[in-house]
DNA sequence: CCGGATGTTGGGAGCGCTCACAGTGGCGTT
DNA sequence: AACGCCACTGTGAGCGCTCCCAACATCCGG
């Protein structure tokens, strides 16, 4: 190994062949999974590679392939209060590691601004990566949607609404999850049970809010609150729960976050949990563990869906259409409900 | 713009010379800059780029210029618990915002195992991205530390032991922040303020000493006593505190984490916090604001520390010599003191 | 013993770009 | 009028790789 690469020229793929007592070629058909090689060529290539250090040039590589055997990570909020969701971090945990399988980087982009996202866009539709994850895109984003159209292979993380061209995507069973907490909720022996909603114009609001529904029919508009996610707003739901319903029983918040903040909120009125109020949330995020007492929450499989992501991306690159993949969710029993 | 580029084979520079009536060389000296271009020429270039859509081939630029244009995010942790670190996310998301004004692309690398480690450093060493930003390295840990000896520029987070190479880093004022808390707690009218430290063999550790005792000169032993910045080691060294001084009426934890275990073990011993024991922690972690009362504690400037650390890997990328940047802490106020 | 299928090899061509260099022509200076 | 200097331009030569095709060896069945 050239300890001393600091100054050396990088050994190309004519010096293993020139070290190898081969041709350019054959070193090539090794690098590429060493088929039509015969076994002493193939031994000699290698040995040459082990002692050059060689490592294949990417870029001379992707300028003949035209693949550049990477993908991007498309994080388009218009706030970055993604960056704080843990969940976040899972997701990108997974990507990289499915992605590492296959010996590809992740490029992380940020599309925060407008600007940012036809930078982005662009970005990815010259061609500087294979494919794109998308997350949490806005709902009906042009620039980043427009993706798809332009011949990218493009997987998104929820469903997102199709104007035009259909996106592959993958998503936990929003409306399931939701339905199977309140109806645990309510065989718990809650008979008010008011909700915490996200923003119904992301993906996995509306549904969230439709298990809702399922189980309970069209209740009293009085026990619907909205929030966004964030722990704050979560406070201020279920001060406005408490103020419209204060009989309320039991409470299924959109997110864990949220609810962190709603049960704040129930402490500071003098509710207890669960004794007065039974709450379960959503995500099964850290936050779960961190309230008191600990939260019952639905979990998503935030693991396999980052890998399902991956999986339907990498297939989708080979040529393969593109698909959806509905993922069920979990019930996690702890101590709030 | 070539809507229907999914099929067409992507406009080159020779197009765009083409419909300019110029030279390649001319479109490519435009590209960069411009410069000994007449504006005759410039306009007509830049009006063909506008209209075939041209964008430029990274990888065909990068073959030749022998740089990639991109930076490597690696985390080398052994647990990847820092994934859910809310810091963690505040530091990607700095990274990627100065990155993204140069126009570079992140490359995120998570190094989890030896191997993975291996497979990370050998894809930065080969000059598939022009710099790499460090976090959490594991101490001394060979692979990634070879990096810099073989001239590829890097920039750590946190200052690294050097085996050798001098590394690049920015950190946090642990010194001046441990000052800040304690002469705080002080003027809070504190007259025996006790402390618990971390490792003092681990970075953070003897500073955060260090700037107790700045403040304090050489206090009394027993107002000393050491975790290992777990919550259970805070709550025993509490316990001891109390034992050796029943009578301080503050605590200066240098963690978070430990600082929830003291408070706990306090609150057991029927001090009230910040009545009688003001207590100070360290970190600003997500810990902080889940005790009762909130913790007042140091934040590390995490995103100006990520910018910093941009700022000194392109600057090095240029050629410039590795340097060191410590930023200042700030004290976040809460219920605790 | 021959034609063809099969396995293996070498080398030319070219991916899209930048760089160095050799021109051009217009200008001021001697 | 001859000169050098300057701003500007076009072009050849690659960067390191993969792809393709021709060339050759080998082996089989007829």
């Amino acid at each position: 190994m050239a300890r001393d690469a600091t100054r050396r020229r990088r050994p190309t793929i004519e010096d293993v062949a020139a070290l190898a007592g081969v041709s350019r070629g054959t070193v090539s058909r090794v690098l590429n999974g060493g088929v039509n090689v015969s076994p002493p060529a193939l031994a000699a290539v290698r040995r040459a590679i082990q002692h050059t250090g060689y490592v294949v040039n990417h870029h001379a590589r992707s300028l003949v392939t035209r693949r550049s055997q990477s993908v991007a990570f498309i994080l388009s909020a218009s706030q970055d209060r993604l960056f704080e969701d843990p969940n976040f971090g899972t997701l990108l945990r997974g990507c990289t590691q499915a992605l590492a399988e296959h010996d590809m980087p992740l490029l992380l982009s940020v599309a925060g601004t407008e600007e940012d996202r036809r930078r982005v866009a662009r970005f990815a539709a010259a061609g500087h990566v294979d494919g794109a994850l998308l997350f949490s895109a806005c709902y009906g984003d042009p620039v980043i949607g427009d993706l798809a159209g332009h011949g990218v292979p493009v997987v998104a993380c929820g469903e997102q609404p199709g104007d035009g061209v259909p996106l592959a995507y993958v998503a936990a069973d929003d409306r399931g999850g939701a339905r199977q907490m309140v109806s645990y909720l309510r065989s718990a022996g809650c008979r008010r049970i008011a909700t915490i909603t996200g923003p119904l114009d992301q993906p996995g609001g509306p549904q969230r809010l439709d298990g809702y529904r399922d189980v309970l029919g069209q209740a009293a508009p009085e026990l619907i609150a909205h929030g966004d996610y964030s722990e704050e707003s979560g406070a201020a739901a279920a001060r406005e729960l408490l103020r419209r319903a204060p009989d309320l029983d039991g409470l299924f918040v959109a997110s864990d976050l949220m609810a962190r903040g709603a049960m704040r909120m129930l402490a500071r009125a003098g509710r207890r949990v669960p004794g007065d109020v039974r709450v379960g949330g959503f995500d099964d995020s850290p936050a779960a563990i961190t309230t008191d007492p600990p939260l019952t929450t639905i979990r998503q499989p935030w693991a396999r869906i980052s890998a399902e992501m991956t999986r339907l991306l990498l297939s989708q690159i080979a040529g393969e259409p593109p698909a959806a993949v509905i993922l069920p969710t979990e019930l996690v029993r702890r101590g709030s409900a």
